[in-house]
DNA sequence: CTATGTGAATTTATTCACAGCA
DNA sequence: TGCTGTGAATAAATTCACATAG
């Protein structure tokens, strides 16, 4: 079956297998079957044989998958060929900490500028980048930034995606609980550290 | 409908209307609609009431929901009721940022303990709570601490969740990108960063 | 009249089992 | 023989439509 309607579940999964196929590869690996990937990523191997099936016959029968290959492939897919440039909003903790963040990586991403209202930090270099003043978030579509990471505090989340839009931005990684308002071909997605504690006690037995 | 078998997307979507039903409470409402509730979560309002009805009748028909009957009826499914003490591993910009992060008050977290190997930060105080070395990680049972949040770096999750493991914990929030490898009865909920970021490109039209 | 609660229909995703190819 | 690729079966989640209660 080749590209007939993709599960958003699949299209989650993509990112994770290659993530564990760069793995493998680091260990000198040239060849995976989906069991061994199985390990590697707790996904079950019929999931990983169906996901990719989805978009075409990325292996071999009785062999596996030619690692390089399918990560060419998942990265064609995922749009992440070209690689992309990330703008990041807001360089407090979690700002530095995503700057500092090794994984991006893998995926092609380069975190290209950083912003802040604070004079205290605005000018100053975090790791390799800048930090320029908020107001100039309306020049990063001429510097070729489609994506941002939005690190700010709940109140000034909404107006700071307003901002990106407003520059161009076609997605955004929102760190902020605040549920934020942007036009359809928008794509946001939201990380709330605290929701995903909170449901943690369900799941435990007794206490 | 009472307490039949509970989808896992109703448990995930507790937390956030947890979280709407403390900011219109913050507005001074007492009682809300699933409608309005929706505008605000995001989440359609038949799929709001059907959550609900998975464990009981909470509202009043012609009316809506009472907002701190409500609240305390999902607190008590997640199991928040007693509150959580919890305990941080890692210190660096990522487990900073989690300290001084204040969403956690809304689901009765407390971070009670943080723990890293680096003598340089063992001893201080982060906001509020002093800095320990990574080997008392096995007192924390005997403190009341069942949770944990792993903000280390990926090479050190594995060993890190087996000295929580070891110490009694039951679930964990881990921010490395690694699967880490726990005994069944130890929940673990997995963010990372990088995979949310490297599906963005994927629903962006064009580039 | 208004807004809940919920069976039933539909859609989406997972799981299985095995045919088919290297 | 070994592992992929995939239809078919199952399971899970969403969506709808409306009877029902305040």
């Amino acid at each position: 079956m080749r590209y007939g309607k993709i599960p958003n579940e699949t299209i989650r999964r993509l990112p994770i297998y290659l993530r564990g196929l760069a793995m493998l590869a680091g260990q000198g690996l040239k060849s995976v079957s989906s069991g061994k990937l199985a390990d590697f990523v707790n996904v079950p191997p019929f999931q990983i044989r169906k996901d990719f099936s989805y978009f075409g016959d990325f292996g071999t029968r009785g062999v596996g998958y030619d690692i390089a290959n399918l990560s060419r492939q998942i990265k064609k897919i995922l749009n992440l060929e070209s690689g992309h440039k990330a703008a990041l909003v807001g360089v407090g903790n979690l700002g530095s900490a995503v700057l500092a963040y090794p994984g991006f990586k893998i995926y092609g991403f380069e975190i290209e500028a950083a912003f802040d209202n604070n004079p205290a930090v605005i000018g100053r270099k975090v790791g390799s980048v800048l930090v320029e003043d908020i107001s100039k978030i309306n020049t990063l579509t001429k510097r070729g930034v489609m994506l941002a990471i939005v690190a700010v505090p709940e109140q000034a989340a909404q107006q700071v995606a307003d901002k990106l839009v407003a520059a161009g931005v076609k997605g955004i990684l929102n760190f902020s609980p605040k549920r934020i308002a942007v036009p359809k071909k928008v794509k946001v997605i939201t990380i709330d550290i605290a929701t995903d504690l909170a449901r943690l006690p369900y799941y435990i037995p007794s206490s």
